[in-house]
DNA sequence: AACGATTACTTGAACAGTCAAGTCACCCGC
DNA sequence: GCGGGTGACTTGACTGTTCAAGTAATCGTT
């Protein structure tokens, strides 16, 4: 997903970096396998019946939780792990559909916001049901409710090692 | 990821789908960020350090497994989890930068195989230890050998619920 | 041995996401 | 109250991925 920006200088041999055993390295391969294919399996659920990317339904999601429809572009784009400029084309897509509109903040010009119109409501209220079973089958319930809270703590507890500077 | 193909008639209103309760909402996105912002993270080291893409990467690494460095075009694209197209469009960019080159199979010329070169495995070699380091640092030891058990495991059992048939 | 499937890709067009470079509003010091 | 700086986006060019429609080699059936 990213770019090459600056040029690769192959950096100087990583201090003695050990290597993956081979039970982590199959758990690694799993994990990344199911990080791959259960996002993409969601995409397909979702475009199909609805038309939306998860991102964009979930963008939509957001939106409906705030009382007035509406959110500064910046916390929409923090609240869907999206940049700024990723948000800001998507919107415009969504703009064009007649899902939401633009406004500038009346009480500073320089934020956005983003505001679901109704046809955007009764799109997400029409795909909700659809999108929220296959993440059951395909999540909660594939997994016991002790597996799905360690599966989440375990989530979390790599949310804090990517908080965490990395020196390399 | 997905692209819009059958169009959406918004399917009638499914069987009463419970909801998600607040706490399965929770690790939802927990987990969705997850596996959002690792892959992300882990993107930028490799495009940063190596100029390759995390499946560019992933290509090359299973290729060097085989004692020819060779590969199907078929067997590798699930190797890697891709589709097939999506590995033909790699491979061509990877065989433009001298990392890779193609051949038909001489026993049966629809397969193609994907034979990495020398210069694709000193660009291997030389960026396995960043990654290696990467990935140690954002998960393997960013969880207990436990956690990490339950976490693949519970991957595991992911990918066994997206293999079964989806009635939806 | 001919010809219609089937298999294994490859290609092209469309489109989404990235980065870098804008733009435009507001703030702050003088 | 003007001018440089900062913050919040927006835009454009480029690239990677997707889907659909090719192509080309082999297999199966008669």
């Amino acid at each position: 997903m990213p770019r090459a920006t600056a040029q690769r200088t192959p950096k100087a041999p990583t201090r003695a970096v050990p290597w993956l055993s081979s039970e982590e390295e199959a758990a690694w391969r799993t994990i990344v396998q199911a990080m791959v294919r259960l996002p993409w399996a969601i995409e397909c659920q979702l475009q199909r019946d609805a038309g939306l990317s998860f991102i964009e339904y979930h963008a939509l999601a957001r939106l409906s939780e705030d009382p007035d429809h509406t959110l500064r572009m910046s916390e929409l784009a923090m609240l869907t792990n999206a940049s700024l400029s990723r948000l800001s084309h998507l919107i415009k897509r969504l703009e064009a559909r007649g899902l939401v509109r633009r406004e500038p903040d009346v009480e500073d010009g320089r934020y956005t916001n983003a505001i679901m119109t109704a046809a955007g409501y009764e799109l997400l209220v029409a795909s909700a049901p659809g999108h929220v079973a296959r993440v059951r089958s395909l999540v909660i319930d594939a997994l016991s409710p002790t597996e799905l809270r360690q599966f989440s703590r375990a989530s979390q507890r790599l949310l804090e090692a990517l908080e965490a500077p990395t020196d390399s």
